[in-house]
DNA sequence: AATGAATGAGCGTTCATTCAT
DNA sequence: TATGAATGAACGCTCATTCAT
């Protein structure tokens, strides 16, 4: 099943499921199983097609049997949607290790790695599905948030090495920008979208575009906005 | 019924909906009303709350007499959509007068305009929802396609005079990616978000960063990347 | 419209739609093309496609309009068949006026006629739909009997010139095996089925085949079975 | 709810349903009277009363039960008609094994079985529904070619014992044409319709004829029709 | 004659949930 | 673990009918 998910570029998994604890191997295969025929119910047809039937015949379970594994469509939801997660926040641990490299060139690096995993097809598919959700669902809201504060933080360690005279709160909004404005990104230039073959220059243009903010960004400019340009 | 939705702030109104010939007032009323009841129940609730039954329930209409107004959902949702699209195409068509501001100035402005409508209530909801509805629908894709790139032509009429050395296909993506960049606040600082009392500062940084961006790009670094930061 | 339907091949019309008095010619009109296409629709899509509103759209009538032509669509359903029944029954009146002929040479010619009807579209179409009507709706049964009845009389009046012998109940059982011999046929060697090349050989046996029984067939036969045949 | 069918005659029985392997005797049960319900709504009250709901509350099922037995109004038509069908091809199996007899006799005998059969209730109700629904569905066309198929293959064996002279290809329509010939009676003769009383006669009528005319038709019959009666 | 509008019913489908086996 | 069975709800759709304009 694995094949028919467009292969993550070079460090995202598709999904990390937790062990758990006092089931057989099997039990933990086939939840495996499950939420990667979720996954692709999402990333090919959307929520909606996402239904607890169509799951459990995509996995060659008995309708019945699913609701074993996952009592509810809500538990399926949320294990899903933590194994997503999940995989990303490993990348985001991975890369403090990239200590040695100065901060820009680390910068750069994060930068390109978000995006190309925007190019992906399970990247460009499924995170509109839960900027959507999250707008209506608390859970997904809440877990969305924290992968986003994961991914912040990781630019923050960066940038306040780059500007250690800029307040915290600064780096976060400094952050913040960086972050949104590559996400950003997936509805024009992800997979399938009509600019995807732009993506390379919208990297470029990105990452001397956030170099130089960070770089050359004065503290009062947060508030007053850029000289001679302010609301007025 | 207008006041549960977020007014919003200057210029863009919620549905721009065409007067149809033939048909009495009541029934050009009555289309209005059902427009305005689907764009709450997408905007509440999400695109799967917006059914048929709950449109006509919200509308006080029988449920069989809203299929005499739109016989299908999909004539509801295409209805829904384009009047949603052409009252944003509007402000792109008022925003060209803007002629006798420096270029800097129009940008600026625009962007600030098109920043302060992600903060409504109704778009920080609709275009998630439009995203990703976009990936499995073919006629909301191209609506959503359209919008965009009026708005990008906006923006490269801009940029063009601000850069006239650069060639049309680099003030597309220059355009391409201001307007990627705006979209992705969305979901970090639009209606009811965690930094939406952060926007002012995102606009300001936003600003700035665009303004250094197109002012300063050379054209090899749409293709080599930023000095020094290149892929290897 | 009329083109739509296969024409019938020599003598049928497909509708025979008697003058109101008292409407205007406009009215007249308007009724007629109504018919003609709900003939269409049972023709192409049987008796369920062919409801009040796909009838009013295929006239270019809006839907409350042909309510005014037919308040019901009872209404619709009775004009039509009596339009088609009324076009069956011409032909059985012109068929008498063939006195001349040896009643042989009739009765051949008369079954040529119906069983290049069934050839046609239309009554390869219609008639297995009265049919099935005619099982559970009193005013289809009576029209399609009354028709069928009309049928008869053309055969016994022939079958009696042959055999003057036999008592009238011995015609009408005659007339009736031939008929329905012959009605039979429809759903085989109708229009579109698979024999329906076979058709003229079809005619070849079952005129020899119903004069050699009307020529041979003793009174006694009827009753007791063809001679050493008998049920036991 | 048995009693509600007219009895078969002789052999014919109502449904032949298939086992299923895996699931409870309950299960095959309820699918054995779901079957029975839907036959007879399509006896009493034809196709279009024969609807999911009606059928589900015939059985006492609640209507989201019998989407389980039945996911799709289909599903239901296609078992129903496939254990229609399977119900006759068994007689047709067990006829062949009257090889003792004259094949005369064996072809008056084939024929009053059919005969007896068209007066059922079931097969006056069934066949015309059967006919009108194979004009626009093609599943339903193919079930009753096939029938028909092997009704004649009955035929041509009897057919070519008499006359091993002939053609294949003159059997094959000498077969049609009895088949034929006998599933007309069904809308004059059948169950409850005006001429059923006349039904032995028409069955004597019938197999005089049809021996009169294997016996005797000559192979040029075929092409030149009989003798002195051709079309010119 | 013609149109617009409203009602109520039925249909087939999909689904999440629950429970017995 | 696994399956079969049952329930209730909502959905989109089509339709015949009725009535005001």
């Amino acid at each position: 099943m694995k094949q028919f998910l467009a292969p993550s570029p070079t460090e995202i998994p598709d999904l990390v499921i937790p062990e758990r604890e006092g089931g057989y191997a099997k039990g933990q295969e086939m939840r495996e199983q499950i939420l990667r025929a979720a996954l692709i119910l999402l990333i090919e047809e959307g929520y909606r097609a996402m239904s607890m039937r169509r799951v459990a015949a995509m996995c060659g379970l008995k309708f019945g049997n699913l609701t074993y594994y996952y009592p509810s469509r809500e538990d399926l939801v949320r294990d899903l949607l933590e194994s997503v997660v999940r995989a990303y926040e490993i990348v985001f641990e991975t890369i403090k290790g990239d200590a040695g490299l100065p901060p820009e060139r680390r910068l750069a690096k994060l930068c390109r790695i978000i995006l190309e995993d925007i190019r992906t097809k399970k990247t460009t598919r499924i995170f509109p599905e839960l900027w959507a959700l999250s707008n209506h669902d608390r859970f997904v809201q809440e877990r969305v948030n924290e992968l986003y504060a994961r991914a912040r933080a990781s630019f923050v360690e960066i940038i306040s090495e780059i500007r250690p005279d800029l307040q915290p709160e600064h780096h976060q909004v400094l952050a913040l920008f960086l972050s949104a404005s590559m996400e950003g990104t997936t509805i024009f230039a992800g997979h399938g979208k009509p600019f995807e073959p732009h993506m390379p220059w919208l990297e470029n243009l990105a990452i001397k575009s956030f170099i130089d903010l960070v770089s050359t960004i004065r503290p009062e400019e947060f508030d007053d906005g850029p000289l001679c340009l302010n609301r007025a």
